[in-house]
DNA sequence: TACCTTACCTACTAGTAAGTAAGTAGGTCA
DNA sequence: TGACCTACTTACTTACTAGTAGGTAAGGTA
């Protein structure tokens, strides 16, 4: 790698780390060019010149995002056996971004989906089918051991999954209380055994 | 009431009524005072007159909203008296939100928590309170007489209901889906039975 | 040495945001 | 009749938005 790669690296992924959490917390709506160049001690331009556009941006933003998950439940699956533990770990991701005082990146970008270019729209459609499916997985598994007990279909109980944790994120966040997303994780956990 | 009480009243209401509907679909950021006043037929000057600033016209919303809301729970406790009928009735309140393809009002002020005026942020939080203490109430209802068995407590049973139901809206909007809110009714009301 | 690319910069544009100052049509009221 | 109020309008201001044009310093490459 040379010199230049690894700076372009290190300014695109700080861009990337910095309007990630200022999204995070504000929405993308909430967050300007102008936020993230000051916070990264450059310019606008400069912005411009790693991210054309916005929508570059947020796209880059969310596929990221669905990149680090995925790795994440692919360590689930390989360290984790259990399908009760395996969603107790799933649950877990949630509660270190609600930890942060952070909402999950994609739920509030699904908040403001009818704003959003297209191709922002569909990866956030993407990373949500990625967790339904993951989740559908794991509840179909431990069914069939006997360890989980979903009620109807293991696609719906994984839909109720991930609409109880993003519903349990944006409440908590407003009392900035992680107890609280803590609480329906045992709850949903309670549930399915 | 006099011709101007009448005018007024008329301006003012159908302006909450653009800006509720707006701000449910775009987000409270995602809003401007142009976009009202285009929609209206009047000048953004002419929306100042009545709101002042945005955060009045915000806080004026959210109030608002809220007020129909403990309405619309008055009207349950009017008409309902079984228990999970009560809850039943409670999503179906959500429904008809989603049904319009918007997202609950005080769901995605929630998503825009930390980008809001303070007085903005007080009714959301007074909003959410008034859900649960209304739910818990339901909820301890429904245990003493045996028609409901929520898990663990009331308080923390009403916060999955009020978590599942708004992240369920969050998600059912980005596919226009109002059948997943209905799914995940149907699984609370199961699990609560 | 001469050229090219990378990673920035300064200085701008066009457009939009909230908000305001000053004026007016039409009704109320003493 | 004249003063006043309501519900607006026109015409602005200030601040900020994304995005661009053009330049430059530092380093790699032919």
């Amino acid at each position: 790698m040379r010199a230049e790669d690894e700076a372009i690296a290190d300014t695109a992924e700080k861009t990337l780390d910095i309007a990630e959490r200022l999204v995070q917390v504000r929405g993308f709506n909430g967050v300007s060019y102008a936020d993230v160049a000051a916070e990264l001690g450059i310019t606008k331009a400069a912005l411009h010149y790693h991210f054309a556009s916005k929508a570059d941006l947020g796209t880059a933003l969310i596929t990221r995002y669905t990149t680090r998950f995925e790795m994440a439940l692919a360590d689930i699956d390989q360290r984790i056996h259990d399908a009760p533990a395996k969603i107790s770990a799933y649950a877990g991701i949630y509660l270190n971004v609600i930890r942060q005082q952070r909402m999950c990146l994609c739920g509030m970008l699904a908040a403001e989906y009818q704003t959003l270019p297209v191709a922002m729209r569909d990866a956030v459609v993407r990373f949500f089918d990625i967790n339904e499916t993951w989740l559908e997985a794991v509840l179909d598994a431990g069914a069939q051991v006997g360890t989980l007990h979903p009620r109807g279909s293991a696609r719906d109980a994984a839909r109720v999954v991930i609409s109880t944790l993003e519903g349990a994120m944006l409440v908590a966040r407003l009392r900035d209380d992680p107890a609280r997303l803590e609480a329906a994780k045992d709850q949903l956990l309670a549930e399915l055994s």
